[in-house]
This record gives C-alpha cells, structure tokens and sequence, in this order.
DNA sequence: TACGGTCAGTCCGGAATTCGGACTGACCAA
DNA sequence: TTGGTCAGTCCGAATTCCGGACTGACCGTA
C-alpha cells in the first residue's frame, strides 16, 4: 500500500516563516536587537507603514519573541524586547546581514561593522554543537525516517 | 549643524530581504537545497500558487541565487540549481530550520532530521571565522564608523 | 491518429494585504 | 493655550496573492 504524498513539506523552515515571514517582521526583530526597542524608532528605521509594523509586533508578541514592558506610566509607554526564544533568532539575522554584505555589497562598504571579540571584523561560519566543525551541505546528511 | 537622520536604516538585512524576503522565496530555495529541482515539485512541496512561484524563480533568477539550466530538450524542461550565491544561504535555511526546531516542536519530533558528519544530530551555532569562537550578542560588539 | 498523461508555466477575477497619510488620545513643557 | 512627542488607529486606493482553469510542447500506447 502506497502512502499518498503529505503535501505540501512538513518542515521547520516553512513553520518559522509562518512566524517571522512576513513583511517587516525579521526587521522589527533586527531593530531590538539593535537597541531600538520603541515602536516611533522603529517606524522611522525600518520605514514600515505604522500600521503595518503594529500589526507585526502583536503577532511576534502573540508568538512569544517579543514582549511589551512598561517602561513609563505617566504617560503610558511600552517598549519591545526580546525573549529567550527572540535571542534564538540571532543566527538568523546574522546569517542574513552577512549574505548582504558579501553578495550585495555597497560602495562605501558594509553599512554597519561589527566585530568579534577576537578583535576581527566578523566573519561567520555555521559549526556542530557537538564536535565543533564547520557545518555546510558538504558536511551535513540527512537521516531518513525508518517506516 | 546636525546631519538629518538617513531613514530607513542602510541595513544589509534589509537589502537581503528585498531580494529573498517575499512569501515563498526561501521555500523555493530550501527545495532546491533538498534537491527538487523541478517546478512541478516545488509547487506539490512548497503549497504555494504556481502563479507566485513562477514570479519568484525569476526574481531569484534574476538575483543570481538560482540558474536556470536545460535538462532536455524535448520536450524542452528547465530545472533550477543554485549558485554560489545561492549556495551561500545556507547558514539562513539551516538557522531558521534550527529555530522552529526548537520552538515550535511538533510532537512527532523534528520533521526532518540531520546530522553532521561527527555523527551527531545536527545542532549548529555561529563560530567567527578567524578565531572559531562562538558568535552571540554577547561576544560581538559593534563598530562605529568614525566622522 | 486519437486519447490520455506529464511538465512548466500563463491567465483570470475575486479576496486579502499593504500603502501613505490623516487622525486620535494621553501626556509634557513653555 | 499652543505646540510637541509617542504609540498607535483609521481610511480608501493600490498592489499582491489566491485557487483554479487553461495553454502548449511533448511522450506513450493502442
């Protein structure tokens, strides 16, 4: 007996884009990252519609990547930061940032410079938990699920 | 005199996102990576309209992520490959894979499973390239371009 | 030579989303 | 009382996305 095809992909890639996929929403998570954690800042950095960025910091909230913390009263003020599950998506940002830099790459350089605490500018690579070696498509195998 | 504020940001995010960004462009890039390399299984794995999809294979095309290579002749059929662009992804597909992993588990466990060539399950983390250390927020600082 | 199937799209009109800009409401400072 | 900041909401027009039907090139087979 054949199974038929569970289409589309159950994958993981596709789950999280379900979450940080859309429009502005890896570019809200960018701008806490970079300190810029109340939504005027973010309106003006990011250059999303009001609306719009509104709608995409309830559903990272909704998500559990941001929250809302109150950080005046008088009058009512709340700004957004990370979560544990937020600072997870660090790699991916990077990753990102990096791919720009190298493969869509300005005159005047890389638009903002950051630097590992070695003292080089940074420059990543992916590498296993467990032994500690670089991880590409040369290195990874995939583990079919036994019926 | 005060410099008015360059908005939006000049982010290599930003400019990375307008190229891979859109709705089903990293979905259409995960496939190929998993080796469909055809539209017609990109359209059954990925769920997306085959309308859209058209569109973002050309855009990557476009963008030098994807290629577009011949692989008969009659009747003529064209499958898409990667470049080293595109290739180059990697470290995003493999972090947002990572991430819904973590946190957004199905119960029937991860549904793609990987491993790296230690034989371990795959678990990655960002190391710099020049001193291997860990990549995180906390091991990477920021240079300010000086006036 | 007629019929059915595969593949890689294109075309369509309706539905959903995004857009810029105006507006609101709470508050502060002069 | 006037003006400004901040964090949104509301609006109607413009754009994009959607599923599904269709096209065109070809192959297999009967």
């Amino acid at each position: 007996m054949t199974a038929i095809d569970a289409t589309p992909r159950v994958c993981s890639v596709a789950r999280t884009l379900e979450v940080v996929g859309e429009k502005w929403s890896l570019l809200a998570i960018r701008e806490v990252f970079l300190g810029a954690r109340r939504f005027e800042e973010m309106v003006v950095n990011i250059g999303a519609p009001r609306d719009t960025l509104a709608n995409r910091l309830r559903t990272l909230v909704d998500a559990g990547i941001l929250q809302r913390r109150r950080y005046s009263d008088r009058p009512p003020r709340d700004e957004y930061v990370l979560t544990d599950a937020g600072r997870d998506l660090y790699p991916v940002i990077i990753s990102l940032m990096q791919w720009g830099d190298r493969h869509l790459p300005l005159e005047s350089g890389p638009p903002m410079r950051l630097a590992h605490e070695c003292g080089s500018p940074l420059h990543t690579h992916l590498a296993c938990d467990s032994c500690g070696g670089r991880v590409d498509r040369s290195t990874v195998r995939r583990i079919d699920a036994a019926g």
